[in-house]
DNA sequence: CCAATATTTGCATATTTGTGCAAATATGCC
DNA sequence: GGCATATTTGCACAAATATGCAAATATTGG
């Protein structure tokens, strides 16, 4: 029995693993507050249909959260999702499961 | 200043992301030994020259070692790197910095 | 040296992915 | 209502990726 589901955990990783979209992240990180696309356009180099784009598949994958707000969207990180994900998996990798 | 290398450790990260490569990550978790590809090759539905190129793949980001052994190569997981480099990011993104 | 085994590589191919632009849609503001 | 702003979507396309097969390469063991 597989304590992680491979095809979702590789999933989430794909979506964490293209250089724009980990930028995105990286820069909710640091921001208290939720962010609009406008805002976040401007930490990677895509346009703003292509950062609507990639934050559809962090969002799709559970990695941030939107609220609609008027004409804006506001997005926030699922700190806690994320990180106990990856670190479940660093778990996993690091110390090798008991089979008595 | 980054923390991160933002390009590298999405290569890291998709590496990892990518539902066969994770299968064999998964696979070496679990062995006390290193293996080599043929023994790799069940636990993936790919064919010797995938498992291959999968390997390569992971051994280029860091993510398994491997060791000529006559005709065989011994893969094995290095495991503290990559369960630090999960964490590292784990830990950006629950905590954020503080910026005083 | 030769046969067997393990792995890599070249080639072809199908699929996925990231991207920009322009158009469509949604919604606030006056 | 009508304009401005924010976001999404359709389309086209280039690049990257995953894959299998067959051939090449490496190396062991007899």
């Amino acid at each position: 029995m597989e304590a992680f589901h491979v095809t979702e955990l590789a999933d989430l990783l794909k979506a964490l693993g293209e250089v724009n979209r980990l930028s995105l992240v990286c820069r909710l990180c640091d921001c208290s507050t939720p962010q609009n696309a406008m805002c976040l356009c401007e930490c990677c180099s895509v346009d703003a249909s292509g950062v609507s784009r990639h934050l559809k598949i962090l969002s799709q994958e559970g990695v941030v959260s939107v609220e609609k707000r008027g004409r804006e969207r506001s997005y926030s990180l699922n700190r806690a999702y994320v990180a106990n994900q990856l670190r479940a998996l660093a778990d996993k990798i690091e110390f090798m499961e008991d089979r008595s």
